[in-house]
DNA sequence: CGGTCCCTTGACAGCCGTCAACTACCGTGG
DNA sequence: CCACGGTAGTTGACGGCTGTCAAGGGACCG
């Protein structure tokens, strides 16, 4: 679909899309003016933070201080217990948001680290509060950001519940390649994922003896290949139909979805 | 804490708790002027609607319509898998709200159905933005709402993942004891509990034998006394301790909460 | 009094965890 | 060049937590 020439982010930028992660996951729930990018690239440039891999950005007790915003690598939100078993209780892929409004709360109740080196935005409540009154529209993306998380945390719920260990990583595998997807960050059939095998094991509540084991079942039966940090998944439809994947849970389809190419 | 005498909701009623469970809750958080109780109060009063057990109020699919406002009974949100497996992913309480702002998403992604009879409030999206708009604690209130309710849908996520069935129970017990506390429906070591095993089973993620079974085990360690649709829980801190319990998640603590009397 | 729902119990199996050892890989440094 | 240490991945043996299947009991209800 065509789209009028508009004063760009420095050159003949037209649809091209944003290397703004964000933006780039927002358009594809709505359809966002240049203002609105404008507005979305200043967010987004806010006190950048660079750190390296298996850091912890903020730890449970931790005051809130500002909403963090990944633009690149990846981290997760977790949590322990007391005696040392640990869950990740969710992934932060570039163009993730920790907790829009987090600021109401007094202390975190989780922790939040890398797992592979990235780089943050820390963008201060007020510039938020701001953003949200002039941009409509940039405030119903961010509520279905918000909306999309909590989906999200509700299916790992669904998985961890009753997916065995095969459904549970294939399941892991076809959320990551969508959302990742979803920010420009995948190939045809391949992802980054810069995961060791403890990192699955905690995110899909198994031990990493039986993670391993059951990768190599999912590599014998063709449904991944993993290699290095790569991730391939030669056939979705498979992997999807075998760990009982549904993506409506993602939210993926925008208004308009219907008229696109590949809608 | 004595408090002064201020125009009552029809007697002399001053801090009388309100028979509002929203209010009732949101109080635990911030402290609300009786404007704002007047504009719960009528929110809480849109559209009601009374259900028996057992029925699905919005179904997986559905557009969704109102915000629904639980004001007595409980329901629980789930979701299914294809071959039938199910999940109950998360209780809602007296008090409780469905997804503030689910109008972004054109179609649910789960499932709420009643597990005893229950009355709702239907409110309609307008009305919700115009509270929102002339009541800002109410406003922050909500976002409290909203972050707890994701705090403890990791909670969850942390449960399934690492605790194993006799913690899972107790520290689900925990929490419903916790959260019914918070709107004025429990007694001093009891609530209610209008549960079967099978329910419990599906918001724990075990089978319903091993619930059986692991319950026997919480009663003879007088952890727990189950009879009728009632729960007596003994020693809260002994049952917190087994579960591995911390109830930072639930922020209940309010800004003002060190001056109270047991606070 | 038969039906239904819920709870309970026993027997058995299997998924998955634990423990421990071993391999592969990689960057560092002598 | 190879030694070395650390991290990540792999494998085998074994056990236990938990699921499945099946049956029976109790309470409530038309």
């Amino acid at each position: 679909m065509p789209c009028p020439a508009a004063p760009g982010q420095g050159d003949d930028a037209i649809t091209v899309p944003s290397s703004n992660p964000l933006t780039r996951k927002l358009e594809t729930f709505t359809r966002l003016s240049q203002d609105d990018r404008l507005s979305l690239d200043r967010l987004a440039g806010q006190n950048l933070r660079r750190m390296d891999a298996r850091q912890d950005l903020i730890r449970e007790g931790d005051k809130p201080q500002a909403l963090n915003l990944i633009l690149s690598g990846w981290a997760c939100r977790y949590k322990t217990l007391e005696d040392g078993r640990r869950q990740i209780v969710s992934f932060f892929l570039p163009g993730d948001l920790c907790d829009l409004n987090i600021f109401v709360l007094r202390r975190m109740d989780h922790c939040v680290g890398t797992l592979s080196p990235a780089t943050f935005a820390q963008i201060p409540r007020a510039l938020i509060e701001e953003v949200v009154l002039h941009h409509p529209r940039i405030t119903q993306a961010l509520w279905w950001e918000n909306l999309v998380s909590s989906a999200i945390q509700r299916e790992w719920t669904l998985s961890l519940g009753q997916r065995d260990a095969a459904e549970r990583l294939g399941h892991l595998f076809c959320e990551i390649f969508l959302r990742l997807g979803s920010v420009g960050l995948t190939g045809r059939t391949t992802c980054e994922l810069p995961l060791t095998q403890t990192d699955l094991a905690e995110a899909t509540g198994l031990s990493t003896v039986h993670v391993n084991r059951t990768l190599q079942t999912l590599r014998s039966n063709g449904l991944v290949v993993l290699k290095g940090k790569m991730l391939e998944i030669p056939d979705l439809r498979a992997l999807m139909d075998a760990s009982l994947f549904n993506p409506d849970y993602l939210h993926l389809q925008h208004e308009g979805s219907h008229l696109d190419a590949n809608g």
